[in-house]
DNA sequence: TGTTAATATGGACACTGTCAACTTTAACAG
DNA sequence: CTGTTAAAGTTGACAGTGTCCATATTAACA
C-alpha cells in the first residue's frame, strides 16, 4: 500500500482523485473524463473501474474531497470570529473566496447530473455544511422572532445566488455607485443588512 | 418553405428546435444531442449540420427560444401590477413559477459550458430580462437611497439561488415553522422584506 | 509454498460530434 | 421552359468516449 512504481499501484484510488482535480481546476468538469483521468495518472483507461464503479462515481468522490477540503476552512472562521454578525459575515466572505478562487470545485456541488446526490457520504459532508450555516443563524433567529430554517435558506440563497451569477459571468467585478465599495462586498453587505 | 414532407424539408431549423425543447423537458439538457434530435424530428444525423455549426450553436438557439418564451409572461405581469412593491413581488413569484414548471429549461440558461455566452441575439434577450429587472427596482432604490445596480444584482441573487437550490433538490419543499406558509413564498417574503 | 482475491491490462462494443463526398431539389437567369 | 447554381438533405467515415469482458499480474494469507 505504499510503492508507486509496480503493476500493483497500491494507493491508485486517491492519485485518481487528485489527478481528478487536477483536470478539474484547469479544465472544468468537462474536461474531467475516465480516460483523461487514467492518463493523467498513467495507467489503463480501464484501470479506474476498479476504484469507482461508474464516472458518476467518480464524479461523487471527486466533490467529496471538494467538500472535505472545504469544510474546516469555515469551520475555523466561524469559530475564530467573535460576534454573531462577525461569523456570519465571516462566513459568507470565506466561502464566496473559496468559490471565486476555485471556481469549478464550487460549481461541481451543484451540478447534479454529474454526482449522485443520494451518496450516504456526499450528503453527510453536505449537511455538515447546512448545520453549520444553521449554527451561525440561530441566535439572529430567536432574536428575529424568524423561522431558523427560513432565516438560513434566505441567507444561503443570496450567497449561492451571487456566487453562481459571479462564476457565470453575469456579473462584471464593478463598485457601488454610492459607497466606492467592491460590488462582491457591497452586494453581501446590502443583502445581510436587510436580513439581520 | 411551407411544405414538411419531402427531401427538402422546409422547415427544420425551426423543428429541430421544437425537438430539441422536447428533448430538454423530458430527459434535461444530456437528453439533448445532435443524433437524437436528428432522430426526433425524423431527419439523417447530420441534417442539423447545416443549420448548426455546433452541438453548442444548438443549445444556443434553444436558449434563445427559452427566453423569448419567458420574457413575455414577466413582461405582461409587471404591467399589470400596480404599485411597484406589487410588481416586485409578483416578477420574483412569476420567475419562480416558470423556473419549477420547466427546470430543464430554467438551467439551461446558466449552462455557460453549454451555451455560447457571447452570442449576440441570446445576450440581446437575457438583457432584456435584466433590464425589465432595473426598472422595477429603480424606484425602490431611489427611495432607499441605494445603487440601483448593488439593489437589482441583490434581488436577482436571491432569487437565482433560491431557485437553483430548489431545481438541485437541496431544499425540500416545506413550509415556515411560524407562520405556516408555503416555504418558497416565505423565503421570498423574508428576503424582499429585508431589502425593500 | 500454493491458493485466492484484488488490481491492472488490452480489446471490443455502442454511442457521440464532426467532417467530407454525394444526391436531391428549390430558386433563378436567360 | 430550360440549365445552372447553391441550399439542404443523405450516407459513410473518423476519433473519442464510457462500459464491459477476458486475461495477466501480484499481494495477502492459509
Amino acid at each position: 500500500m505504499r510503492n508507486t512504481a509496480n503493476y500493483h499501484h497500491g494507493n491508485l484510488r486517491n492519485e485518481l482523485i487528485l489527478s481528478a482535480l487536477k483536470l478539474l481546476d484547469e479544465k472544468g468538469i468537462e474536461g474531467v473524463g475516465i480516460r483523461q483521468v487514467a492518463r493523467e495518472a498513467g495507467v489503463a483507461h480501464s484501470a479506474p473501474a476498479n476504484h469507482f464503479k461508474n464516472k458518476q462515481a467518480l464524479y461523487t468522490a471527486l466533490a467529496i474531497e471538494v467538500v472535505s477540503g472545504l469544510l474546516p476552512k469555515l469551520q475555523r472562521k466561524v469559530e475564530s470570529s467573535c460576534g454573531i454578525d462577525v461569523a456570519i459575515h465571516g462566513l459568507c466572505q470565506s466561502l464566496l473566496d473559496f468559490a471565486l478562487m476555485h471556481p469549478n470545485r464550487y460549481s461541481l456541488l451543484w451540478r447534479k447530473d454529474c454526482v449522485d446526490s443520494d451518496d450516504p457520504d456526499l450528503t453527510a459532508v453536505m449537511e455538515s455544511l447546512y448545520t453549520l450555516l444553521l449554527d451561525v443563524c440561530n441566535a439572529q433567529a430567536a432574536e428575529k422572532r424568524l423561522d431558523v430554517e427560513s432565516l438560513a435558506i434566505a441567507v444561503w440563497s443570496m450567497l449561492h445566488g451571487y456566487v453562481s451569477l459571479r462564476l457565470d459571468g453575469n456579473l462584471a467585478q464593478g463598485f457601488d455607485a454610492l459607497t466606492g465599495a467592491d460590488r462582491s462586498k457591497a452586494v453581501v453587505d446590502v443583502m445581510l443588512k436587510g436580513l439581520l
